[in-house]
DNA sequence: TCTGGGGTCCTAGGACCC
DNA sequence: TCTGGGGTCCTAGGACCC
């Protein structure tokens, strides 16, 4: 039964400029700044893609325009189809700025199938919002999201009941979701081209070639089984900032100074989400292009700027000698292992982490502390007689 | 095509604990 | 005293997605 769609805008970024000035409607443009963020489908058809640095773009496409990204009008944009969305089933779990799934499985009755609903989405956004959309859907989620791929540009497509093999088996294995570049070169120099060719091959072999995991997950893929749940409300896992620049036009004092405004951006973003952050990874891009990244863990979570900057300030210091050899060319910092900001967390002894009979206790302190965010951590080295488990 | 900025997930080795 | 197995944490790297 088709009980997930996948709503896709349409070159978003490209489509917002679209309609918004006339004069680029129906021509070659793209959104860029340095690189192209997005390119209209005129500018496709002449092999002008995302990621493309602009020189490139304009080599291919001679007349093509490009303007500067909108960053506010797009954000509006969103929010506006995201309502759209939400007026349409409680059950959407946004993948992106310009991607969700919705769960239309208790719909149909009420409303109508799903191919009527999908309809219904796509006039509303192009009437209400002025953009295209595209919508697949399916069994699946990953169905859904390929479904939606096939449909564009403007388009929806319902895979039908019983249709599903048919459907998935003949596209390119590029087409299953975790094959990139690397994975599919792997996958053609065995001979394996299609799904269908995945869905035949001896798990022995794909393992071989792609690791446990990920041949488990693309056999899985390649016989339409997914059964990941549309999920609401997922919170962000980590927030990051990143800048790049020409090698050798950063010196250190410069590198500290980018590095410190992004620890401000990123520190705020972290207070304005109401969560803490346990985790500080210093990334970097040398020259060669080749890349590292140096972490560290805060013994408690922290939203503070100034412990932000402090590990990533430490961090870029060790690294030193390895930029100085390699040259560098981009300085990012993320935070990771986040959790609300008024998350209550107990310190225990390696020992008691799983120890079932503190469930009891770990409720009180919801209870108590009026948050559902309970986190167990551990002191490495504490023995558990010396650790009182509940202090009043 | 010398390649932006925002993310997610997986693997693997060493330290540490029991 | 020495050794081993299993589990978790931490860090680094890499592939992938939009």
């Amino acid at each position: 039964m088709t009980s997930v769609l996948h709503a896709d805008l349409d070159a978003f970024y490209a489509s917002v400029e679209q309609r918004d000035n006339p004069r680029l409607r129906g021509r070659p443009m793209a959104v860029g700044g340095g690189v192209i963020l997005a390119a209209s489908y005129e500018a496709r058809r002449f092999g002008v893609r995302t990621a493309m640095n602009e020189g490139e773009a304009r080599r291919r496409c001679p007349q093509i325009e490009i303007v500067g990204a909108r960053m506010k009008a797009y954000s509006e944009a969103s929010k506006a189809v995201f309502a759209i969305f939400d007026d349409t089933t409680p059950g959407v779990e946004p993948l992106s700025i310009d991607e969700a799934f919705l769960d239309v499985g208790g719909l149909a009755r009420l409303v109508g199938p799903a191919a009527m609903i999908a309809a219904t989405l796509r006039a509303r956004v192009a009437s209400e919002v002025g953009i295209p959309l595209s919508v697949g859907g399916a069994s699946t989620k990953f169905l859904a999201k390929v479904a939606s791929q096939e449909a564009k540009p403007d388009g929806q497509l319902i895979v039908p009941d019983g249709g599903e093999e048919a459907f998935l088996h003949p596209l390119p294995v590029s087409r299953l979701w975790g094959v990139g570049a690397v994975t599919a070169e792997r996958l053609h120099a065995k001979g394996l081209h299609t799904v269908g060719d995945v869905a035949d091959v001896a798990p022995e072999l794909l393992t071989s070639l792609v690791g446990r995991a990920a041949s488990h997950h693309l056999h899985s893929l390649a016989h339409n089984r997914d059964p990941r749940p549309v999920e609401t409300g997922r919170r962000r896992k980590s927030i990051g900032s990143q800048r790049s620049f020409r090698a050798g036009s950063v010196d250190r004092a410069g590198a500290e100074a980018i590095l410190l405004d992004v620890c401000d951006r990123i520190s705020r973003r972290l207070r304005t989400g109401d969560r803490q952050a346990r985790t500080v990874t210093l990334r970097l891009r040398f020259a060669d292009f080749s890349s590292a990244t140096r972490a560290r863990r805060f013994t408690q979570p922290s939203t503070s700027t100034a412990d932000v900057v402090d590990a990533a300030r430490d961090l870029l210091h060790e690294a030193w000698p390895m930029i100085e050899e390699r040259g560098l060319t981009k300085v990012g910092v993320a935070l990771s292992d986040l959790i609300a900001d008024d998350a209550v967390q107990l310190v225990l002894p390696l020992s008691a982490r799983r120890d079932p009979s503190l469930d009891a206790a770990v409720d009180q302190v919801r209870e108590r502390f009026g948050t559902e965010a309970v986190t167990r951590s551990t002191i490495v080295g504490f023995d558990r007689r010396e650790v009182p488990l509940l202090p009043d």
